[in-house]
DNA sequence: ACTCTTATTGTACAAATGATCAACAAGAAT
DNA sequence: ATTCTTGTTGATCATTTGTACAATAAGAGT
């Protein structure tokens, strides 16, 4: 029997990017499933299978990780976003019909999210560059809200504020994706999109339905 | 000179009520301004001017302290919303311009209880007891929506479903709030309630506005 | 004055935290 | 094969955390 002298690699080496997009991913993970509490760093690097001591060869520390994948959750639903509210051909009702989905379906059911964001949310208030991509992000999804809004109500013959429809769109989402991650069973999520369709209708004047 | 001898006391002793008062008061202090990183029984006695030991002759620990904290804060709310939303001679409009007064303008401008809330909301997500707390918290202010937006929509000749229509309020509500905290720069507290009744305007059929 | 209860103190301990860094080895380049 | 770069390790450090507890003294009752 042939002494297995085959000494296989005690780990792999990875390329910088997917590196850090894996521990960015390990965190939100961490922060979504334990909480700001369980997010250590050993917690973190555990999930990677990888040594402690490496995070700081990617990043400059702990705050600076979770800053990137605040980062890394914004852009990400910042271009989901875009490519759903931007479809050129679509109709408005099309559009916002996309925009329910990602707000209400995917975010909620895979539960990877609000715990993330409740605590971005909550370092937003003390840290001003945390406060900053927080604000930034609110503003883009505005910006994305704003045209389409128009154009619903334009289409529908009714004329209206769109900032101010957008503002209140977004907060009335916002409270029911909230509401409905904090307890699931206080209501569906077909409610929640009814009840973001009957705000519209609303607004802007009632569609066919 | 007479050598002052007066030895006057080293600490007050204070009724129990009183004192755990004090600490779940600075707890909710902390808790807002430096988020759940710097709400240590260090930071909290220092507040009420105490030794840290003391925590634990008036709670169990730590968490203990935090979920009798929330357990105010939700109890105190719950109180004012129902001064506010049985006022028995007041129209549906005035106890609503109340409602609104009580979420947008105290909470906000004080900015003392966001901070708490999100980290509550946090908890709440592994805590089953924190949980428990949080659900009851919103069935009992949508149980005090519900009969005064039926009166209002009964008022305007119109039949709505009260349960949804407390439900849209309170995410619309609370979106408005949260955003509102996170960047009180994005709009102002007059818009965040004009939103709100151009909400009921179009659910329940318009005012006289 | 004296006693008695107990609110309050202050130190100390064990565990966990984020950060540090010299040593190691994987894998490409030669 | 050998060299070289650097991604990776793992033990260690200084703090900070929540908790425990014996000692102290405030303040009411007598």
């Amino acid at each position: 029997m042939a002494t297995e002298v085959s000494t296989r690699p005690k780990f792999r080496r990875l390329k910088a990017e997917d590196r850090r997009q894996a521990l960015i991913r390990a965190t939100l993970h961490c922060l979504s499933r334990y909480g700001p509490q369980g997010t250590g760093v050993r917690e973190i690097c555990r999930h990677v299978d990888v040594s402690p001591g490496l995070l700081r060869h990617y990043f400059e520390g702990k705050d600076d990780l979770i800053l990137a994948a605040f980062k890394s959750v914004t852009a990400e639903f910042h271009a989901e976003m875009s490519t759903v509210l931007e479809g050129g051909a679509k109709s408005p009702e099309e559009r916002l019909k996309a925009c329910f989905g990602l707000y209400f379906s995917r975010q909620v059911t895979e539960e990877e999210t609000v715990g993330a964001y409740l605590a971005f949310w909550t370092m937003a208030r003390t840290d001003p560059l945390v406060h900053e991509i927080q604000r930034s992000a609110y503003k883009d999804l505005r910006a994305l809200l704003e045209p389409v809004l128009g154009a619903l109500a334009e289409g529908r013959g009714a004329t209206i504020d769109e900032r101010q429809a957008a503002i209140g769109l977004i907060a009335l989402m916002d409270g029911l994706w909230l509401e409905m991650c904090l307890d699931p069973q206080a209501f569906s999520r077909g409610r929640a999109v009814a009840l973001s369709w009957s705000w519209l209708d609303a607004v802007v004047g009632p569609g066919r339905g």
